[in-house]
DNA sequence: ATAGCGATGTTCT
DNA sequence: GAACATCGCTATA
């Protein structure tokens, strides 16, 4: 556990923008930078998977600071969280969109396109690679690892998109240049 | 550029 | 049965 994780699930997405990602699937290593996450929080969040309490989907998310969570979105796509919160507190922030740092042929080649590459949760996770295989696997010494952002990164506060209840909290952030 | 729509696992009513 | 933290295709402009 680093002090990337200290604070509120909310502090942690904005401090989330900028960081890099990588993934050691398939004996490939691909790597990116976030550029867009969203924060879900708890029990106060009507739009979070944890408002509800744990079920067997969720359960992960409920684990301690630097777990990914991945679940599956619209019975199609998998979507990957960074889990924040103490154990049974059930945050974690959506990773939604990135630009590619590293082992871009193998993410066209995942994507089987040459661009869009990375703008979607759904997207992101096809790049890397990342399935429920992997999910509550650490952060930390997992196959998919989280390090802090290099320099400064400008981030501007907006709302969530792609819900329908609790739309009014400025809880997505994006990267402004 | 924007709109409509199908695909379909998990959860909820 | 319906909703959903999505995406890519097709049609129309």
């Amino acid at each position: 556990m680093t002090e990337l994780y200290e604070g509120t699930v909310v502090e942690v997405a904005r401090r989330l923008v900028g960081s890099q990602l990588t993934s050691l699937l398939g004996g490939v290593r691909t790597a990116v930078r976030l550029t867009e996450v969203e924060a879900y929080g708890g029990t106060e969040d009507p739009a979070s998977h944890a408002y509800r309490g744990e079920t067997a989907r969720n359960r992960s998310m409920f684990r301690e600071a630097g777990t990914l969570y991945v679940y599956r979105s619209y019975g199609v796509h998998w979507c990957a969280n960074v889990v924040t919160g103490p154990s049974g507190v059930g945050e974690a922030v959506l990773l939604r969109a990135a630009e590619p740092l590293e082992g871009i042929e193998e993410i066209r080649r995942r994507r089987g396109r040459e661009d869009h590459l990375l703008d979607g949760p759904g997207k992101l996770c096809q790049a890397l690679g990342i399935t429920g295989a992997q999910d509550g696997t650490s952060l930390s010494s997992g196959p998919v690892r989280l390090e802090p952002p290099e320099k400064p990164v400008n981030v501007e506060a907006t709302r969530r998109v792609g819900i329908t209840k609790g739309t009014e909290l400025p809880w997505r952030f994006v990267e402004v240049p």
